[in-house]
DNA sequence: ATCTTCTAGTGAATTAATTCACAAATAATA
DNA sequence: TATTATTTGTGAATTAATTCACTAGAAGAT
């Protein structure tokens, strides 16, 4: 069976909320909830979680642990991913020391930049390195993702350095959309595009 | 005539190619192209076209200054808009001094944070100030989007802050889905997500 | 013990989105 | 000037995604 990415997607979201339940201590969740929190409807939800074939219990919804623990090994979510950075500007030094990333499921294990002089005064307890070598590293390190942060020119060299070093996905910030060789995942992140979204959306909003 | 998500997504980043290619002195492009630069099909990008009456030319394709000017004027992308940034941690101080916004149309005319004693060890050309004062200087600044950058725990709370100050749009980039009242349009930037559909696409495409 | 209510699961219906197919127009070429 | 190639625009067809409508089962209430 193919999922579709917006299937995909909120799946991931609902492995996210899952693992906060967790946390929380709750046993039970049920579509209609998920449904809130993904922001689609209960039939959505119930249907994409359908196609995994996961086991929910009439009258109480779906059991949290064991749900997620599904999930989990389902899509590999569970094996801590390793990442890099490039681009050791404002946002990437912010992005290495993103707990988030490391709370669940991801670990940031190098940064890198083309500025040696940056390198060595960037304080972090990430080890840093300049750019060539990034595919030494990445091969050494088994990195699987690339997060890139330098500035739109250099965006597109960076994630061919990336794929030729082997990395599976990357996750791009700069504002270019990057294109990648087939068979590597990738997923564009433009902040000022997504505030365009936002303000396109309420002058339609209006009419 | 109600336009999709998708479909306003992709016009937002058409404007943003367009800007691009009149930077580069580039006068026509086609739907070709532009589906190349968007990642969809020419006839999705034209069909899109066409729910704006946006004028092509035969064989040669769109006009990019008058084309880029419309959809401007359309969904009011070119008078500045006016965006303020809660929490000013590695992230939040990152955004402030992001070049890209200020770039494209947007601009940060305020930054708030709970810690005061950071609010006065920031150092940047944009104003800062406490969070209590948030409502007041959406007010007088007339500010109309809100970009959240606080830890998941205040997320919601700076959300609704946002919400009852007025403002019209919220781009949220702490890792919790938020609620907003009907309304306001708003996005959530979940990084970690982005990073667990990547990891979870690429693991079903070996099946 | 029985009834009511809630919730999952799912085939069918509906709605939405994309792609196709082709006419019309025009630049480029011979 | 005639021909060819390219590109838009759009109704129709197709494909995809969502929602509906209903069944079954179990918890909780009476």
């Amino acid at each position: 069976m193919d999922l579709s990415d917006n299937t995909i997607e909120r799946i991931c979201k609902i492995f996210g909320y899952l693992h906060a339940l967790e946390k929380k201590g709750v046993d039970f969740v049920s579509s209609k909830d998920l449904a809130k929190m993904v922001g689609a409807t209960e039939y959505t939800i119930r249907k994409d979680i359908s196609f995994l074939g996961g086991p929910g219990y009439t009258r109480k919804g779906y059991e949290v642990r064991s749900f997620k623990k599904e999930l989990g090994q389902r899509f590999q979510l569970t094996e801590k991913r390793k990442a890099c950075i490039i681009g050791l500007g404002r946002l990437g030094t912010a992005l290495l020391d993103y707990e988030n990333f490391q709370e669940d499921g991801f670990e940031i294990v190098a940064g890198f930049d083309c500025n040696v002089n940056k390198i060595e005064r960037i304080r972090t307890s990430i080890d840093v390195f300049a750019v060539s070598r990034l595919a030494e590293i990445v091969d050494a390190r088994n990195i699987e993702l690339g997060i890139i942060a330098v500035p739109a020119e250099s965006a597109q060299e960076i994630a061919d350095q990336l794929a030729a070093a082997g990395v599976k996905g990357i996750l791009n910030f700069s504002p270019v959309k990057i294109s990648v060789p087939e068979g590597i995942v990738h997923v564009d992140m433009d902040f000022t595009n997504a505030l365009r979204f936002i303000a396109a959306r309420f002058v339609m909003m209006k009419k």
